[in-house]
DNA sequence: CGGAACATTGAGAGGGATCAATGGACGTGG
DNA sequence: CCACGTCCATTGATCCCTCTCAATGTTCCG
């Protein structure tokens, strides 16, 4: 075990109600920590894996804050997604036994390390965990395709709408701000993302503030009017 | 059992190399043939599941083409996938028990019927199954992937050549022709999963076929020029 | 204090959307 | 077998949203 491999226990971590043991009982939380043997530390700007590594673990995010992207060859890159506290990392890996995307920590973090193999076998064992895993990697199938909408159907205010209200969501979730929010990435993290230009996310940003839906000053938010913003995303109200 | 109901056998169908078996072996396959337990018939235009609809199983693809698309409130969709023979349906609804997205049938198909407790039921009893549902789930992340990239970052050309490479990469899979294809779908249906309006794809078709890139006549492609498809998508070799 | 990284803002260009009309293909019924 | 209607595809003209290029401003950190 290297210097960086700590320890941990599910059973007693608290990010329980978010993380993978999310609704198992204490006994079979209990078990999970036998798969969840250590945690690693990522710091800001690494990468927790790349693109053609091999895939052995799944990760659930500790602390700090995550994007996931893929390059092509020709040097054009996507970010698929950000990843906080709770999250699972890594679902990419499984069928090909290789990572096809990056995992870079946008913030000093900690990751739980669950070798894939270990989880399989205790799948096999309870059924709670096993049913669990697929609700992981079928929640992820239902997110991107949201993001394929996004992608494929909305304006640059829709889609930065629809974000911000993603994110304020998972933080609360999390016990922070339904309305107030600092954002971990770059212009040009969240214009990948969402298929625009840096240039197009910060005019966006400077338009919503003039509207007064949002207070934005460089990395912090404060959305002023949820409603506004809902409205943006999916004008139906109007009917 | 309906009238629609036929009884079926993973382990003596020709599409055993494609479809969920793969890669099981004959023991295991025989094993399958009890999750399976019949075939339905789906007629052109009429859908598989709709958005909203209990989760109860998922369908493999024995004949026929389907679309996915999810729908929002105020009307607007987003095709997220085509699935043709082989191909597995459904995994959207498992993680809130009900399904996010509408499968129809593009032409009179059928579906094997996989009960999804009971797949999850012999999954924990054989470790090459259970590997391989959470392969077919990977898999899914990392195409949804590959569409966020095509719909983040590629120009309309792009976009609609990478599509006709992935649809003959898959029809070759099958053992139909390289180069020329017949479309189950409509340019709408194409410029939805693209992100493009339908004039936009006919009218990028049409300087594919000026370019003598391809032949297009309605629904039915040849692909004259692979290399050249090849190129627009990824521009790397010119360096 | 100076530099690097990031963000904002402006002006102009361009790719795809929109609006609109025409043209085929196909199926149904006379 | 042809006539007709419907659905789908093609093509043209114009508009607008976002990209591109460029300059300036801000924050942070060595």
């Amino acid at each position: 075990m290297d210097l960086h491999s700590i320890k941990v226990a599910c059973s007693s971590c608290n990010l329980r109600e978010l993380c993978l043991p999310m609704g198992l009982k204490p006994d079979e939380m209990q078990k999970l920590d036998t798969v969840v043997s250590n945690r690693k530390r990522i710091k800001r700007g690494e990468a927790l894996f790349s693109a053609g590594e091999r895939f052995h673990a799944l990760f659930a995010v500790r602390s700090g804050f995550f994007k996931t992207r893929i390059t092509t060859p020709d040097g054009r890159d996507q970010v698929t997604g950000f990843q906080m506290t709770g999250e699972i990392i890594g679902l990419d890996g499984i069928v090909s036994d290789h990572h096809t995307c990056d995992a870079v920590a946008l913030e000093d973090a900690e990751v739980c390390v669950m070798p894939f193999s270990k989880l399989e076998e205790l799948s096999r064992e309870f059924s709670s965990l096993q049913h669990h895993v697929h609700k992981i990697m079928s929640r992820e199938i239902v997110r991107d395709q949201g993001v394929m909408l996004l992608l494929g159907s909305m304006r640059a205010e829709e889609r930065l709408a629809a974000f911000l209200l993603n994110l304020v969501q998972r933080l609360h979730a999390r016990g922070f701000s339904q309305s107030e929010l600092v954002l971990r990435m770059t212009r040009e993290e969240i214009g990948s993302y969402l298929g625009l230009k840096l240039e197009t996310v910060s005019r966006t940003f400077s338009k919503f503030a003039e509207e007064g839906v949002v207070e934005v000053k460089q990395r912090y938010v404060m959305i002023k009017n949820t409603e506004a913003l809902k409205a943006i995303v999916d004008p139906t109200p109007c009917a």
